[in-house]
DNA sequence: TGCAGCCTGTGT
DNA sequence: ACACAGGCTGCA
């Protein structure tokens, strides 16, 4: 699944390709993947057709489009299984889609309009659920297998720090929806001391606390276990039992890990194809703790263990990792 | 503040 | 048939 160093990778492909566009073609083939736009894909598909892209930018693991007319931004979550696929104006028109979809009807109100994902298991355009054009030709497709991811059209309302919102922002102003989102590991306006003071004020388990995205975003289950297993942090250890130390070395795991697999994400990265393939990008990364459950700890030997928690599951050295 | 629910595909 | 994957929302 795509996670904050994918997003960025996806983030910048985006702005290579959509910065001073214009929007001159929404066409929504699955309205599933707007449930979070309440005024319906009409609504949706109207309100973009004709604007400027000025900016793309993300904060954790949310990614908008601001426009040169203001008021609102178009965001963007890829959830577990999103992909958005940039094809340049000149690969030609239709020649990989208008077989497949050409029957696919933009933007129907009701019934019909959930084509989409009903072609082979073979198609692999099978979970295009938005297609849209650029005044030049260009054409983004957005696909999402298990639409937990989608798109929406959000007002913009001020940064509570007016900081600029986010990587590839200027400006300080944030889509409503991701107002309460925190800032994440990459972001240079990160005040960290206080991302530290608030986990350790807390007892909540500091599995929990670094999830929690209104504390810092973009930390998702395999990276918050890999920070923990680097750190040598137990899952369930209450955030207020940790010294402000460890606080800092745990930040500082969950930060380089990112890094890292940023900066691998960035050699593979072709301009005319956004990659976002979760699969690929998930078993190309080098995980110490996640899904190594029996694996011996890379540090001393113990197997690593799987446990339950919050209903998702937890990699940890049972060993290296005391609870506090 | 904790956790069910959203989704669909894969593996057992 | 069922467990599992899991970011995020929304509700109890």
């Amino acid at each position: 699944m795509p996670e904050l160093p994918e997003v960025e990778v996806v983030r910048r492909g985006l702005a290579g390709h959509m910065l001073g566009a214009r929007l001159t073609s929404v066409e929504v083939l699955d309205p599933r993947a707007l449930k979070r736009h309440a005024l319906g894909p009409d609504h949706f598909r109207d309100a973009l057709l004709g604007r400027t892209v000025t900016e793309v930018a993300r904060r954790g693991k949310f990614l908008w489009m601001n426009f040169a007319d203001g008021g609102d931004a178009l965001v963007v979550h890829l959830g577990m299984s999103g992909q958005l696929r940039v094809y340049g104006p000149e690969r030609g028109e239709e020649s990989d889609s208008s077989g497949v979809f050409g029957a696919a009807v933009p933007s129907a109100p009701g019934a019909g309009a959930r084509a989409a994902h009903e072609g082979p298991a073979s198609d692999p355009l099978r979970h295009l659920r938005l297609r849209m054009r650029l005044a030049d030709g260009t054409r983004l497709h957005f696909l999402d297998q298990r639409l937990f991811g989608g798109m929406h059209l959000a007002p913009l309302v001020d940064t509570p720090d007016a900081l600029p919102a986010g990587m590839g922002s200027v400006a300080p102003l944030l889509p409503a929806t991701a107002s309460h989102i925190a800032r994440d590991l990459l972001d240079p306006h990160l005040d960290r001391a206080a991302v530290s003071a608030r986990i350790r004020r807390r007892h909540a388990p500091i599995k929990n606390l670094i999830l929690a995205q209104d504390v810092v975003s973009g930390i998702g289950n395999i990276y918050a276990d890999e920070a923990l297993w680097a750190a040598r942090v137990h899952y369930q250890s209450p955030g207020s039992d940790l010294s402000a130390r460890r606080v800092s070395t745990l930040l500082d795991a969950a930060s380089s890990v990112m890094q890292r697999a940023l900066a691998v994400g960035g050699t593979s990265f072709d301009a005319l194809y956004v990659n976002v393939d979760g699969r690929s990008g998930y078993f190309a990364r080098s995980l110490s703790a996640y899904g190594q459950e029996g694996e011996p700890c890379e540090r001393c030997g113990r197997p690593i263990k799987r446990a339950k928690f919050m209903n998702r599951s937890s990699y940890f050295c049972p060993r290296c990792q005391k609870r506090a």
